[in-house]
DNA sequence: TTGTACGCGTTATCAA
DNA sequence: TTGATAACGCGTACAA
């Protein structure tokens, strides 16, 4: 491997030279550079890593600090994280913390030694004092479809503007913000207070299931949660927007199994509701496979809701209505914010808060849809078969269990 | 953050007794390493990782190749080998290629300058020798749930003992390759020649399949494959092993659409199948969705087998038989080598074969059950309510429209 | 057994 | 605009 020296020497420069030209310093003249570059072309130069890395203390990687990686809204995070940061010029590090506290700890305190940021998904663990972290490695934090936490707090606003702590709330994907309406103000939680945070208004997004769930004739309302703790953000946002609805919450993590067990309970605890509202997809798919296991029509009794939008949502059956997070843009802004501070940005903690939306489909819907009833997802491919012609999915051959299911469907949410 | 230096000045004693207490290095009096113990923890020093790479050349950070995290058999591949890689002090930077082989090429060219060594899922990129790849930075193939490989030669035995490139066959687990008898021999292709792999053993499991069908009576069988090129080792598997069975593949990725639509080309093609093996679950997953939406039952009408075991798996309606490929063993061995390579093993390839085991769910017992047809799956929890005794699973109160469909679903393949 | 001194490849300071 | 030179923190011949 041959060295900058190397490149210097041959170009018949110095090797400060060759380090401006590399690094695109303004002040070097254009025969310098051209001689540089062809150097370094002839050689085949590349630059040293780690030699870099020493000299300059970064890595170019950045630490995704999360839970499992094997739930979908993890990976699907995850990888829309790695391809935004390599867009922009980093790598991305998987930590899985198993929802363990010393292993989220320890991911912070590699920070700086092996990484350059710490991407977490969902709240700092209790234990851990933002305060205490160092603030040239920066900390984002995520609260999204894996954990959303407690993004709106439940004091009266003047409270909340008194507090010191209040944050700088930018609305970049429409004013998210100004569109919850003065009766809330935005307040960070005590953990967050000091940390960049990239979130998802789940207030917005749990009334936009309510809003739709009205829309379709629904009302007795079971609340399907996360588990109690830090990662219960949008629960709480669902309990808000359906104030009189009961929440029941897994004991652990909120993956099927824990779907299909609270779906269970929510029939035993009120056998007349009309709708599952779900504060994940994975809670949601699991409330299906109960429900239909069970020959309970969807959504022609019970209406289900997920959140999320992982892929597995397109092909159960029915399909899930759900909320779409923009991972895309999300992990845009996560990998922007994590560049502005490494560059330097010392400005205080930014919170960032993207809307989401929601994807309306076959659980809420029903196989031949109720009309338009406005956007249903941007994304191509996402709802191919939601127009308001019915019948015309990929689904040529109408199956007789659905078809005798479907006499009940339209009925009751229609009157 | 302390350098060694001013630990060695604080202890008293020079930096490279500080470097040796660091190392472990054997010839140090216990009288300085406990100096220099304490001015350790006194000032808190922890090593240098940018420093200890320039001097090593190492990050300690090994690359994870794999063409989408989303896939529920790339993320669960991605968990095991971070966990494993955790244990044995290294980490795992996720690198998608998005199918793309510029991409491999990339992250194999980084390697060296941001990792220690790659771990690639699925057969090496055609254009891409591995004769090309630095011996100092290993890389290793994993050919499992996501992509399985040629892995056995469809060459005469003779021919392939002759070829210089015989790899050895380790059988950690079993002795895989023994087992398959003697009308196959092992041997890599082209492209594995000189690489590292740890693999499944396909042939066994496609056996393993084709064993369990017969037992529950199932014979006129349809392989939903993965799409031709590269990863379709099980694929090839199957259709050696169900000799006369035709194979459709997916035109792009296994995904759950392909799944849906092969079904559905499965059902036109050969009406009367009983069965459709799938080379992957989500492939199954999607053929479930489309057999249920046509209320065809399943197994009643039609047999689904998977591969992969993805936790969705467990929570389909019915819950799908699957090929368990033991990604933690799997994640062990490929640490292991990368690990010994790493400290200097400059062996022949080595090529590690683990056997996978088959999982009988309901998508071919039936939610009865036929009775003990074999070990049941031994993992705790993923094979709950399969027990001779029928019935007594989690689903209390019987599904009416499966009511309907179980009339012929234990008769066909009873008789 | 311990210490000295050098080199790893890069970036940054400062004088020219 | 350019160049000599000093770090960056650690590992390790080599000498003691």
């Amino acid at each position: 491997m041959p060295t900058m020296k190397e490149v210097a020497s041959r170009a018949g420069v110095s090797l400060k030279s060759v380090s401006r030209v590399v690094n695109g310093h303004p002040n070097t003249s254009a025969e310098v550079r051209e001689k540089v570059e062809r150097a370094i072309a002839e050689l085949g130069w590349r630059p040293n890593t780690h030699a870099r890395s020493l000299r300059t203390g970064r890595t170019g990687l950045i630490a995704l600090s999360v839970p499992d990686l094997r739930t979908s809204s993890a990976s699907h995070l995850a990888q829309a994280l790695v391809s935004e940061a390599e867009r922009q010029g980093l790598r991305v590090a998987i930590e899985p913390s198993h929802g363990r506290a010393e292993r989220v700890r320890r991911t912070l305190d590699a920070c700086g030694a092996s990484f350059d940021a710490v991407v977490h998904v969902g709240a700092l663990p209790a234990g851990i004092d933002p305060a205490s972290l160092d603030p040239a490695h920066p900390v984002v934090l995520v609260r999204a479809a894996e954990s959303l936490e407690q993004a709106w707090a439940d004091a009266p606003p003047e409270a909340a503007a008194d507090g010191p702590a209040r944050d700088a709330a930018d609305e970049p994907a429409g004013n998210a913000a100004g569109a919850t309406g003065g009766s809330r103000t935005p307040r960070d939680g005590a953990a967050a207070a000091s940390l960049d945070s990239v979130d998802t208004d789940s207030d917005a997004s749990a009334r936009a299931v309510h809003h739709h769930l009205r829309t379709v004739g629904r009302s007795r309302v079971v609340i399907l949660g996360r588990e109690a703790g830090a990662a219960d953000g949008f629960t709480r946002a669902l309990s808000r927007a359906f104030a009189d609805a009961p929440v029941l919450r897994p004991s652990h993590t909120a993956d099927r199994a824990a779907g299909r067990e609270l779906a269970a309970q929510a029939l035993a605890a009120a056998p007349a509701s009309d709708a599952l509202v779900c504060a994940e997809d994975e809670l949601a798919i699991g409330a299906l496979s109960l429900l239909h296991e069970r020959g309970i029509a969807v959504p022609g009794r019970i209406a289900v809701t997920g959140h999320g939008n992982i892929d597995d949502g397109q092909f159960t059956t029915p399909t899930l209505t759900t909320i779409d997070l923009g991972l895309p843009s999300l992990a845009r802004h996560v990998v922007e914010q994590v560049r502005a501070r490494l560059d330097g940005d010392r400005s205080p903690a930014r919170r960032i808060v993207l809307r989401a939306r929601i994807l309306r489909r076959e659980s809420t819907l029903g196989l031949g849809g109720i009309g338009p009833t406005g956007a249903v997802g941007g994304a191509a491919g996402i709802d191919p078969d939601l127009g308001p012609g019915s019948g015309s999915g990929p689904s040529p051959a109408p199956d007789p269990a659905a078809a005798a299911d479907r006499g009940p469907e339209e009925a009751p949410w229609l009157g």
